[in-house]
Order: structure tokens, then sequence, then C-alpha cells
DNA sequence: ACAAAAGTGTTCCTCTTACACCCATGA
DNA sequence: TCATGGGTGTAAGAGGAACACTTTTGT
């Protein structure tokens, strides 16, 4: 044994992005705790320990079926934060009462989730006591879970480009427009919207429907759906290519 | 309480890219062992298991120092393979001999690390046991570090679309061809030649030398250097940008 | 009739692509 | 002098950027 080397506690930390046509939210909760003093005062991502004959994406599944009541929704991996006095003495403590983990460090393991936001979702997280907050309205959240926030929206940026997971925020049959502010609020760009409409169209990625916006007080937009056939076939063959190419 | 949850032992695997002019190349150590039999048989990505009071990516650099000898080297994390499985019971049994760490199982942190690849970092690799193989030919690693391999080129793909880090694997003065190579090794693409050096120069990342090639039986090549001040001001304001328009 | 967002084309210009020959060196 | 890879330009076409008005609905 060449030096002193430690087990350590694991656990996620679920960064869920939702989008309600205007804006990208992230579901926030109020961290559980003892004392009651601290009781709905900070707030936190969702998270949980990890536990035995567990993988890390079954725990953050799990944690997202607790908070969202869903089940498969697309998940990915972002960073692992290992500080070891990224969680101080108090909380080791509090661990150890709560969970009946005695360890001297928690290393976490940030989780992104993307998630239709609709009505339903809405209810159900509020009955459970979480909150939905625009992501540019988060400054502080307890111990690094601000790192852990920020470093997940670096990676969704990328990701979009890669994968045509942008439509896992929106509803089955959305607008253009939906589609085009989503991009904007992850991005933070303004985007044409005319050479926006002839991009997409001629990436063949939407399928047109026969249906329509209702209620609204304007001219009603064309709702459409993600066509999945155009990513059938990857023409990485002697390219490389922006799944994004509506960007 | 509620439910069963553990503490675990956590490793990290470097997977240590090299280039040799021609291909990338991965440096590959030998197994250790109690068995003698094992000895010098099957071949993994170097690493180690964290200590108290160190971080992850301070564990990777100490892996990395260790089969370098060099400090302060590129280091990325890609992906935590948590498995529980991934490390079956005779090789728990051996961590617990060998490392003093008693438990149920590892996870383990993927990093991959960018190093020149130059006479001196051979030689002494070789003095370490290492090898350096290249990417396409290896097909078996021991437990998943073939996944963790595969996992980290392909995260290295995407981020040489997005920093300058090709150049990490690279002697200081390179000429174009190297760097052309290199990028067709990497992504597995041809390049057609003068339309490389025609966006590369445009895009003013090279510095020119006043250095030639040496000893080589045909017209030599100018050596470059990578211009740093290229990336001072990130042109991200309104519109996203590859830092690799070179492809 | 008015307000509010949907939907639509054209021009200009830049960037990409495809492609073939001479040059400098060591052997 | 020959073999080897280094280094250079152009023309044609595709794709990106900028930009303003008409349409449809609810109130």
């Amino acid at each position: 044994m060449d030096n002193v080397q430690i087990n350590s506690a694991i656990s996620v930390d679920c960064v869920i992005f939702g989008f309600d046509g205007e804006n990208l939210k992230v579901l926030l909760v109020r961290r559980r705790t003892a004392d009651p003093l601290y009781h709905d005062k900070e707030l936190k991502l969702p998270g949980a320990m990890i536990r035995e004959n567990e993988t890390l994406p079954e725990a953050a599944e799990r944690v997202l079926e607790g908070s969202t009541g869903l089940k498969g929704i697309y998940l990915k991996q972002t960073t692992i934060f290992s500080d070891p006095g990224r969680v101080d003495e108090s909380e080791l403590e509090w661990i150890g009462q709560y969970h009946g983990i005695h360890t001297v460090r928690v290393v976490t393991v940030g989780y992104y989730a993307l998630v239709k936001l609709d009505q339903g979702m809405i209810n159900y997280t509020r009955r459970q006591g979480a909150v939905w907050k625009n992501v540019d309205d988060i400054h502080h959240l307890i111990m690094d879970h601000m790192d852990i926030l920020s470093d997940a929206l670096t990676v969704l940026q990328k990701d979009i480009l890669w994968s045509p997971i942008a439509f896992k925020l929106l509803p089955k049959k959305f607008t253009v427009r939906q589609l085009q502010n989503l991009l904007e609020a992850v991005f933070g760009i303004e985007i044409d919207n005319r050479n926006f409409r002839k991009k997409l169209f001629a990436s063949g990625i939407l399928m047109e429907t026969e249906e329509t916006e209702k209620h609204v007080s304007h001219k009603p937009a064309k709702l459409y759906m993600l066509n999945r056939n155009a990513f059938g076939k990857k023409d990485i063959t002697n390219k490389l290519q922006f799944v994004a190419s509506w960007l």
C-alpha cells in the first residue's frame, strides 16, 4: 500500500431543464434538513446518494422520477465534483444521521435532464414543493450546486449542436417559433426567422402536421413534429456534420 | 434512512494520447498483479485509486506524472463508469490486499491527456514498461478499459473542434502536413491540402517561424507555431463559432 | 378596425470545392 | 538526375446574410 486511500460516498445531482416557450428553466428543490430553521430556506438541485447495486445513471433516473414523476427521460452525465472540502463537516454529520453513511467526503456526479414542461408537470412539481426558475435568474445555490448548473448548461449547449435533443424540451407538436425561441434562450443569441425557416425546412428535420395553434389572437402557426428518419443514416462517412445545421 | 447506501472506492483511468506524425497512439501499461501468471499478460490504461484529500484531477495528474514523467499536462475528464459488476470479486480481493481498501465496488472516472510524443517520452515510457499502441490496433483491454478508451476518443474529437487542443499533440514547432495528418488520424477523414492551407492561414491560428525541416530528402517544409493571440477575444458575441474552422 | 405574430423571396456576396503543376532537397 | 513531398491559384457553384410586406386570427 503506497499511501492512504479511501472509500467515498457518491451522490448524483440533476439539473432538470424545462422550457416554457419563452425561457429555459431549471427545477430546484428545498434542502431537506433536520433543523427547521433551515427548512424552506436554501434551494438546491435534486439529488441523491447512490445505493448498492445501482449504477450512477440508475441513481439519476431515480432522482428524476422522484422530482418529476417521469421515467425514461433523457439524462446525460456531465462532470464529477470531487473537491474534498465541497461538503463540510456539519453536512457530513447530517448525512451520517439521515443516510446512515459515515464517510469523510462526498463526491457528486452531475447529470442534466430534458423534460417537457407542460401544465401537468408544473402541477406535479408544485405539489412536491419544487420550483421552476429561469436559468438566468439563478445566482445562488447551496454548496457547489451553482457550479454544477453552469457546467450542465455548457454541456447542453454543445450537445444540442450534435444531436437532436433540443426537441426533448418541446411538446410533441410544436411551432417553428417555439423551436427558435428555445435555441435563442439556450444559446443567448438572436436568430433571423426567415433564414432559420429556410435552413430548418431544407434540413428535413421537421414533419408537418395538419394541426395549427388554437385560441391565439393572431394568425395561428402550423404545428410540426420531429422527423426521426432524418437521422437514420449517420452521414459521418467522410465529412463532419453538425446535426444542428439550422444555426 | 430510506434504503441501503454505500461508500465506494473511486479510481481514475487515463487515456494518454500521443501522435507520432502518422498515427494517433495511446499509452498502455501491464496489469500489476500478485499472481505472476498474469504478469505481463494483459494491457490496461494507466490508473490509480484516489487518496484522501485528493481531488480527481489531482489523482489523474499523479497517474500521468507516473506514466510520463510530466507535470501540468492537459487533462480532461470524460465519463464515469459505475456498473457495480465492472470489477469482479477476485479483483476486489486483490484491491483489498494491494491498496488496503475494502469495498464492494469500484467506480472509475475516465480522463484523457494529450502529450507530445518525442523521443524522450518514448524512452521514458519504455523504461516504465509501458507501450504506445495505435488507437486503431487496440481491440482488447482488461475490464471495461476498452469502453473508457472509445469514449475518450469520441470526447477528444468533439473537443478538438471547440478549442485549440490539437496542438498539444504536436511539437512546439510543426509543419502544416503534421497538423493535417493529425486531424486526418483523429477524425478518420481525408483533407484537401490546398484548401486546408488556405483556411488555416486565413484563420490566423498559425505563426510562421524562420525555421524549416532538416534532413528530409525533399523540399523542406516551413515550421509553424500556434498563435495563442488568435484566441484572446472570444468572438461568441452573437454567433457560435467553431474554433476549428479549418475543417 | 386593430393588434399581434405567422409566413414568405430575392439579391448580394462570401466561402467551399475541385483540381494540376513547379520547387527544393537528399540520395 | 531522380524520387519525394512542399507549396501555390483559379473558376464555378453553393450557401449564408440582410431585409419588408401581406396574411390570418381574436378582440
